[in-house]
DNA sequence: TCTGGGGTCCTAGGACCC
DNA sequence: TCTGGGGTCCTAGGACCC
């Protein structure tokens, strides 16, 4: 059996949890740059403040309602998420816990006879919120897709589940099913949706566990379709993922405060976007052997990405490294080639791939020692950012000035990480 | 005026190899 | 006029997730 635990509105509760006269009241959490609404608290769900809404639509109904505003503060929300996986690696062991985004693990709970479970889902929850503070849900069933239904029904009918429901019988599983949308089941997005809705009449997630694996392969996107059809039926088809397993891709990007006209400035962000992509690279301990820049200039669309952009370029390295300042060089030339004067940007991405593990490095004789130096740089580098939550010590390509960053109108205190912004009980 | 960021998996098709 | 079989690697594109 499978266990999904899922924090409830994550950034809002950590936010509360700093500010507990909020408890009750409606409160959201904005994207980077204050873009868009990507937590709310329960009160602000029922005001009707949409999910991922643009801020600036949602803001007369924020207004009116006195809902407060956040804006993201991952120091804040890293550090509280780390307590919260610790906690469970602490109750499971670290082999049984699949940590899946910042505020969800999966668990396995194979070892527990099946008597137990409602027991110990019970005092997962407890745990968890007498630890940390935050509060969660707990689905368990046979397979990770259908603890996820449970999970979600557990917190949709809260006064009756109490945020932990557990499908140990046929008959349990399949009235939950009958309660969920076809749209709702975890990996069927609008698109899947609203093709079984037109051509297949199939509307929630009974109908669908009941057609055929090779449906599934043929209409859901091949084999993660027939995966997921088997998923609902009981058969566990998603393994617990090995955590330690490398990402094949590293990207960081970001809109800037406001457009941008100088290349010098573009070039301090994509140099700032490069050292955080490296340290990503260097915490799996991996190196790239290709980076790529993007930037995006006021007039496209939006929603350009890496494919999408019209500006964006590539460079193969003679040989894959992970230290930041080997890879600052070739990225700010890529800007060179990209930047066109007299346009404005409001946009740039730095992405690292040709991935392979950092001690694999094709060797090359006429290296330097300097590289050990180098390493031990890094090392240092990292540590001290580690500590602080935060990038206190960067490379001078970086910049000081910084007019490009992101607007944060909205920032709490980083009450866990930082001596000076502690928290104060008066 | 103002709409985030970072990933995953899969398939199809083309180029190329022996 | 006729023209095999089996592979690999890469890219583009489509779908999904939080």
């Amino acid at each position: 059996m499978k266990a999904i635990v899922d924090c409830n509105n994550f950034y809002c509760s950590c936010e509360r949890l700093f500010k507990p006269s909020l408890e009750g009241k409606p409160v959201v959490v904005l994207s980077n740059n204050d873009g868009c609404i990507v937590s709310r608290s329960n009160e602000a769900k029922q005001l009707g403040v949409e999910m991922a809404g643009p801020y600036f639509m949602a803001k007369p109904l924020i207004g009116k309602h006195g809902v407060t505003v956040f804006s993201s503060n991952y120091n804040l929300y890293g550090d509280l998420s780390w307590r919260v996986m610790e906690t469970l690696r602490v109750m499971f062991g670290k082999k049984n816990v699949e940590v899946y985004s910042v505020d969800e693990a999966f668990l396995d709970l194979g070892i527990f006879p099946e008597n137990e479970l409602q027991e110990v889902a019970e005092k997962i929850k407890q745990t968890v919120e007498r630890w940390t503070g935050i509060k969660v849900s707990v689905g368990v069933a046979p397979t990770k897709v259908l603890a996820k239904v449970a999970n979600r029904l557990s917190k949709k009918y809260t006064q009756q589940y109490e945020g932990v429901m557990v499908l140990d019988n046929e008959e349990k599983i399949i009235a939950a099913l009958k309660q969920t949308q076809i749209g709702e089941i975890w990996g069927v997005g609008y698109q899947y949706a609203e093709k079984l809705k037109e051509h297949f009449c199939i509307y929630d997630a009974l109908q669908l566990s009941r057609m055929s694996e090779e449906f599934g392969r043929t209409h859901l996107g091949g084999v993660t379709g027939s995966r997921l059809l088997r998923e609902l039926k009981g058969i566990p088809s998603k393994d617990m993922e090995d955590e330690l397993v490398n990402k094949r891709m590293i990207a960081t990007t970001r809109m800037f405060g406001s457009p941008v006209g100088d290349i010098d400035s573009i070039k301090e962000a994509v140099a700032t976007y490069t050292s955080r992509a490296a340290e990503k690279l260097r915490r799996q301990h991996s190196a790239a052997k290709v980076v790529s820049v993007f930037i995006v200039s006021k007039g496209e669309d939006h929603n350009t990405n890496f494919r999408g952009a019209m500006h964006g370029k590539s460079v193969t390295l003679p040989a894959a490294t992970s230290f930041t300042n080997e890879l600052i060089k070739p990225a700010v030339a890529l800007v060179d080639k990209l930047y066109e004067p007299g346009h404005l940007y409001k946009k740039a991405g730095v992405m690292l791939s040709g991935i392979v593990p950092d001690d694999s490095i094709q060797g090359n004789l006429f290296l330097s020692e300097t590289r050990n130096c180098d390493r031990r740089l890094m090392d240092m580098i990292d540590n001290v950012n580690f500590s602080q939550r935060d990038d206190v010590l960067k490379f001078a390509a970086s910049g000081t000035e910084r007019n490009w960053k992101m607007q944060q109108n909205h920032i709490s205190d980083r009450y866990t990480t930082r001596w000076n912004e502690l928290f104060e009980v008066c």
